[in-house]
Order: C-alpha cells, then structure tokens, then sequence
RNA sequence: GCGACGGUCGUCCAGUUUGGUCUAGGACAUCAGAUUGCCAAUCUGGUAACCCGGGUUCAAAUCCCGGCCGUCGCACCA
C-alpha cells in the first residue's frame, strides 16, 4: 500500500525526520520547520548525491554565499520591484486583495501591477469600490513585500534575506569565473536555505518561509547552445514532458529534433536532472517535466519547465528549470557598473553569458521520497517500511544480539564499534528480535546484523535485507566490505 | 489575510452537548525488570497531555473573549 500525506507527517513526527520550529511556544509561528536527527541525516545524504550526480559529474564549481545581501542586489534582480505586491485591505474585516487584479476585475481599467498607489487609490475611489465581503471602504493601498527585509548595524542598513539561492552565484560571477579558470558553459552550484514571506505557508515540509534550495546555475554562451559534445553521454535518455495535461515520452535527441525542447544545453541538464531523481528513490514513472505558459513562468524567465512529480497530495513541483537569458547579468551588470563579459575561447569573443538554471527544493524532494518509498507490507502484519535507497537511509545497519547473555551482547557491542566510525550504525538490544527489526525498518535501515550463537562459533553474523526480509550468513571480517558495496551500489 | 471546522500523553482516541464523578481514561509507542530466543509474543512496573493568555464561577479540559497553530475553501504562490 502506498502512502499518503498524513501517514508521512506521522512517521515524520514519531521518527525524527522533521517537526515544527519553537513548537513549546504558543507563539510559533507557521511556515518553520526543522529536521531532526534522522531528518537532517538524510537530507545530507541527498545533498551529497547531488553533489556526486551533477556537481562532480558536470564539473561544477559550488560556492556557499550569504543569506543577508544589499538591497542593490535585489533592485537589480527586480526583487524589489516585482516582489511588492499592490494590496487593499477592508477597514472593517481586514479581508486583503490584490489591489491591481481587484480593481481591473471591477472597473475594466487597465492597473499595472507597478501603477503608482496615488493612482490605483483614485481610481478605488473614482468607482466607489468596496469590500466584496462586507461592504465597508477599503483602506489607502498598501505594499506586501514577499523578501525578509533586515536591518544592518546601529544605522538599519537596507539588506534582505535572500529570496532564492542564486542571487549570490550571479554577484559572484565574476570573481569565480576568473579565479577558477571558468570556460563556458560553466555549471556554479550551491545549496543553501532561502527566505520567503509567504502569505499563507502550508503543509510542512511543501510550503515554507525558510527553506532549502539547491540551485544551480549554468553560464553558457546564447550563440552556442547546441553545440555541447558531452549531448551524447545522455542522449537517449527518457524525458516525460507535458503542456500540462498529456504526458510525451521521447529520448533528449527526439526532443530537441522535435522541438519539444528548445536546444541541446536545455534537454542536456534535464536528463541530469531525471538521471539525479532516479537514483533517490523518487519514482520517475510518476513524474514530467511541465513547461510553463507565458503567464505562469517567474519574470525573469523565458523559457520554463517545472519538474513535477505525483503524489498523494497530485502534482507538487520539485524544480524549476528556467532559461533565465541574460536577465540577471544585466540587472547586476547595469546596477554595479560592473563589466560582467566573458570571453569566450572558442572563436575569443566577448559575451554576457546567459543562464539556464535548476532551481531544487530540497524541502519537496525529502518529502517526495519519503512518500514514494514508505509502503505498507500487506504480506507481513502491515508491517510499515520506508525503502529508502542505502545511500540515502539515515541507519544503514542495525546491530542487534539476539540475546545479551552467552556473550552474545559484548560480540554484540564489539562488532557495533568496530562498523559505527565509518557507517550510519544503530545499536539495539532491548526487547524481541522481531520489534526491532521493525523499528530499523521506519527509519529505512536497510540491513540489521543479528549476532546468534552461531556467530560464537563460527565468527558469522546474520544480514537481514530490510524489503525482503531475507537472511545471509556473512563472516563478521566482511561486514565492512558488505557495507561498502551496498552503498556504492547506485545503480 | 478572510471564512468554516478543529486543537487532550510521542501517536490515535474517550471525556466537552448538560461545569463538580477528571488527582483526566484507553490503545499503540516508549522506558525499566522478568520471561522467550529470528520477525510488532507474554507478565509486572514506570514516564507521559487538557495549545497560550485573560474572563465568568464556590468550581473550567468543558462556558465566554483574544491570540497561536492545523485542515479545507477563497485569495496568493519567483
């Protein structure tokens, strides 16, 4: 049986994978969660899957940037313009609208969203508008700002939190292309937590206002996006691509021969990207690359694909893939007076790079593996499993006498210190065998060694295999090695 | 932010209608001990909760007000 939403959030809870931030304070606010051991555990296990699958693989460089930047960078991003909202507000019940789509919807008039207040406020009045709920005048306009604004020192400096990872890759452009000897395409990646002051933060994990982000940034030149000879190492790769309601299956070859995808450098870090997903776990059958129309994609993007994936909660995007032009090196470039050209070596001209981008949410992508492996074991008393990949289980091995006296507890404790230093090991010896080997399997160890009388004579332990519930007799001087090749068994 | 509904041990649920029997009960989980010795066994004992703040009352888990959180709907969603 597969799992839904409530059944995650409970295992969740129970077994230390995430929980509210502050929760013995009545105050907490919503949209903050945090990870807790086996949480945070695995979640440093996927970071460093997609280090190995796209950093190391594509040869990427990867920076970690600040969480507090200068206004000037968002006024150059166009944070600062496209992120404060025009808002009316009843006076009487406090119910908030949209000021420039409200009054559009009720006068016909044409409302930019940048329309000045004085104006949009004139027309408000010019029309008599009034709350649709209760029928009381609207307040002046007002102006909701999705960024975290911050104060820097005594004086309150004008800074921000960031509201997406890639603001620091872009302003640090320069200095990394330079000093590390960039050519394009150039992959510059980094993980880190990003900050958004959502209006209504929902469902844990799925919707937050502090978040993690793994984004990566790929400079290329404009002029050369089809001219990419590693195209060949992923050309017959599967992409599952969707305008939204049917779903086409075609190699990266035959969508960019079709022009389902725009250009080779595009349909190459997509299939990266599908390869990465395959390998936690997450059930790629159920997934597609969703591209955005005109009036759905981001302002800075002219090209977008959503990677979106199933689940019990329907479709929830993990990653948005967006072609972001030179958008953002302009933006920095004009605003800094900065010269942010590159040469390119191919033929030594210059060029402002332009952007393809994989914005990942960390936060989603724990939730959705931890949905697409937990299952519930008719077979076996319902017994509740979580099968997660080894790479990416937060116990790898449980080690677990199968009764303290004869020895068997300090064999027991020997082996257990001689495998803890170098992998995820848990220890257990309270309580019946069968109980704790269920418990390993929530958490999604999978493999418990169990330490019997036999292992007295002859020095072999048991390996209990998690989905299976199969046993192995196995010499304990291999255990290590045993480890090893589960874990490097990515497919 | 608005509206509807909700919030009791780690989890799920009983108790709230009609205030007192609640020093808050059960199941599962968890901890200690006994027993068993390869798949959530059994026995004994323990830990553990009324979201927060006010108010009404002799008395509040229960009634009232405010806040916070959650689910759903609306709106929003880079």
């Amino acid at each position: 049986m597969v799992a839904n939403y409530d059944e995650v959030m409970k295992l969740a809870l129970e077994r230390g994978f995430y929980f509210p931030s502050c929760e013995i304070y009545a105050d907490a606010p919503a949209g903050f969660w945090e990870y807790g051991p086996t949480g945070v555990n695995m979640k440093n296990k996927f970071v460093e899957l997609w280090r190995r699958e796209l950093v190391r693989r594509d040869g990427m460089m990867e920076i970690d940037g600040c969480q507090i930047m200068s206004k000037s960078v968002f006024v150059a991003s166009g944070h600062i313009g496209n992120f404060t909202d025009p808002i009316l507000r009843c006076t009487k019940c406090n119910s908030t609208f949209r000021a420039d789509r409200y009054v559009t919807e009720k006068t016909g008039e044409n409302v930019p969203e940048r329309m000045a207040d004085e104006e949009i406020n004139a027309l408000v009045k010019k029309y008599n508008l009034r709350c649709p709920n209760c029928k009381s005048e609207f307040g002046g306009v007002s102006r909701f700002n999705m960024m975290f604004r911050v104060g820097i020192g005594p004086a309150a400096e004008e800074a921000y939190l960031r509201p997406e990872t890639c603001q620091t890759i872009f302003v640090d452009f320069a200095r990394v292309f330079k000093t590390m000897r960039g050519r394009l395409p150039l992959g510059v990646a980094q993980v880190g937590k990003s900050f958004r002051n959502e209006i209504a933060p929902r469902q844990s994990l799925l919707r937050l206002r502090e978040f993690y982000q793994a984004e990566i940034e790929v400079f290329c030149n404009p002029s050369r996006l089809d001219e990419l000879p590693k195209f060949e190492e992923i050309k017959d790769t599967i992409l599952r691509l969707s305008d939204g309601s049917s779903i086409t299956e075609a190699t990266a070859e035959e969508a960019v021969r079709k022009g389902l995808i725009p250009n080779k450098l595009v349909a190459y870090y997509l299939a990266l990207l599908i390869e990465f997903y395959d390998k936690t776990g997450v059930d790629v059958r159920r997934s597609r690359y969703r591209r955005l129309s005109d009036d759905e994609k981001a302002f800075y993007a002219s090209i977008a694909f959503d990677f979106e994936v199933e689940t019990s909660i329907g479709w929830l995007e993990l990653v948005a893939c967006n072609y972001r032009s030179d958008y953002d090196l302009k933006g920095h470039g004009t605003t800094s007076k900065q010269n942010l050209e590159v040469v390119d070596p191919t033929d030594q001209t210059k060029v402002l790079p332009h952007v393809f981008e994989l914005s990942m949410g960390i936060d989603r992508s724990i939730y959705t593996i931890l949905e697409h492996c937990y299952y519930e074991d008719e077979k076996h008393d319902d017994r509740v499993v979580l099968g997660l990949k080894p790479y990416l289980a937060p116990v790898l091995v449980g080690i677990l006498p199968l009764m303290t006296k004869d020895g068997l507890g300090e064999k027991a404790r020997k082996i257990h210190s001689d495998l803890k230093l170098d992998f995820d090991t848990f220890y257990d010896e309270s309580g019946s065998i069968g109980r704790r080997y269920r418990r390993l399997e929530e958490v999604g160890a999978p493999f418990a060694i169990t330490i019997d009388q036999t292992t007295m004579q002859d020095d072999t332990v048991t390996v209990r295999h998690r989905d299976t519930m199969q046993q192995e007799r196995v010499k304990t001087s291999e255990l290590r090695q045993y480890m090893n090749n589960a874990l490097a068994a990515r497919n």
